[in-house]
DNA sequence: TTGATATTTTGATAAATATACAAACATGGA
DNA sequence: TCCATGTTTGTATATTTATCAAAATATCAA
């Protein structure tokens, strides 16, 4: 993972609106919510919102998908996964045994099957 | 974990030259980095290396310790796995049977024994 | 005590961004 | 055509963010 895509993900995370319609969207599995339903629970109004999915969606962190007239909205769980293994890569550098491996952690959410 | 504990976490993250402090020290395991060391390895000047480090240890990411004349810096293996943690909170809400529980990703990296 | 090394603080600067809302627009379905 | 769902655009406002030079602090060694 190239950090400069590391970093527009972290800073697309990096605001509570933004962190709680990301976090919504892994809780809501493949699926995914409609942005209307998003919208809804989080009292966000409808172009503030979209602004936000924007964002995540710059950042590679969510997907869209046309429904009908709905907009469903879904978490990236490669992603998310690729992020956390990036940040704890090569962890204490192998010292401590009970570090969770990369590979363990690319498949922490959601794995899509290879 | 507080969403807003988060949010600044995610924002100190969210800058290349505090990335890669962070991931340095993270690899460097429990026993840290002198500040010099990873000045030298980043080629940032000593004051702009404070600013993050500072950045970086306000979010809770990391400590520091006086030895000697050396000020070694070390990740907070728990504040990064209580992150990663919130990110997959309640993933699918258990749709999907192979991702990690919460108490296996607060011990994704040098768990601190209980 | 004096000097050398290591790190932090301060002050200044310069550039940039970020969020929210209202109103207009686009698209799909009844 | 009309309504519901979302997105885009324009605008306003506020707030940071990163960096450097220079001075200050701290520890050790001679």
């Amino acid at each position: 993972m190239e950090i400069k895509t590391a970093v527009s993900a972290l800073a697309a995370l990096a605001q509570e609106t933004r962190l709680s319609i990301f976090r919504a969207l892994v809780q809501a599995g493949p699926d995914g919510l409609a942005a209307g339903r998003i919208a809804d629970s989080l009292s966000v109004a409808p172009a503030t919102l979209s602004f936000h999915l924007k964002e995540l969606s710059h950042a590679g962190l969510i997907g869209a998908r046309q429904d009908g007239r709905y907009v469903l909205y879904t978490a990236n769980y490669e992603a998310m996964n690729t992020l956390l293994a990036y940040l704890t890569e090569n962890c204490c550098r192998g010292a401590t045994a009970d570090c969770l491996t990369p590979a363990e952690l690319t498949t922490a959410c959601c794995p899509t099957p290879p």
